[in-house]
DNA sequence: TCGAACATTGACATCCATGTAAAGGTCAAA
DNA sequence: TTTGACCTTTACATGGATGTCAATGTTCGA
């Protein structure tokens, strides 16, 4: 499909998607008039970059993620490299800090809504 | 305290102390001679600004939250108003959102490291 | 064949969180 | 009294994600 639809189907918006591209997140084909062309899994794809990004996850760290987040829960490995490794545990573990401080935070916003209908 | 000590304290730079308080997030009272005078229980307050944006949450929504989330879990509820209430909840809401997009991206990590293990 | 809808690249603009520097004031200690 | 550490405000710079626009090419339907 051409940018437009993909686009519309993802609510990204062009821009983003050329975005996304020069940061090698996605490599859509092309056609022989240049258009580009993107291949139907690319949809969940987009859909599971915007997610991350409106997590705060910045693109540089989405794109060493990306292959590793096989869309399909293939878990496909294609390379047991121990540095490739070190880097996603370390990633990981980011993200289990990230899931602990906004829980907390999310429990003491749960804890004042309370207060204040007790009131 | 002055800028210098807090900064060492929480290991946040001067400039980013001074922009948190130019966002509304600390309000240091001032000495004879102008310098900033940080009372003790902002250097929680800090810690709490600076894990919060490191979680990807903005200036902008943290100042609404701060009120909230009292360092002592005292919970005085100051102000049931309830459109302050709503705003509380779609924070919330939107917070328990993240948490299960990073859950799911942590796992999906998980499973992958486990798989390169595994070959 | 012409116009509308859609593509392309490239550039410039904006917001946010930061770094950094300039020009100057305060204060304590040598 | 001067030096050095610390503070002030102001400003300009940067990097990342995004908006917007200009100039141009492609395709398709009236």
């Amino acid at each position: 499909m051409r940018i437009g639809e993909l686009a519309n189907r993802t609510g990204v918006p062009t821009r983003m998607l050329r975005y996304y591209e020069e940061q090698g997140l996605i490599t859509p084909l092309r056609l022989e008039n240049g258009y580009r062309d993107y291949d139907e899994y690319l949809v969940e794809r987009v859909l599971k970059i915007r997610r991350l990004l409106d997590s705060g996850v910045p693109t540089r760290i989405i794109r060493d993620m990306l292959p590793c987040l096989n869309d399909i829960g293939s878990t496909i490995v294609a390379d047991p490299d121990p540095e490739l490794r070190a880097m996603l545990v370390d990633q990981r573990d980011k993200l289990a800090e990230r899931i602990v401080l906004l829980q907390q935070n999310r429990d003491a916003l749960t804890r004042y809504i309370d207060a204040m209908d007790h009131a």
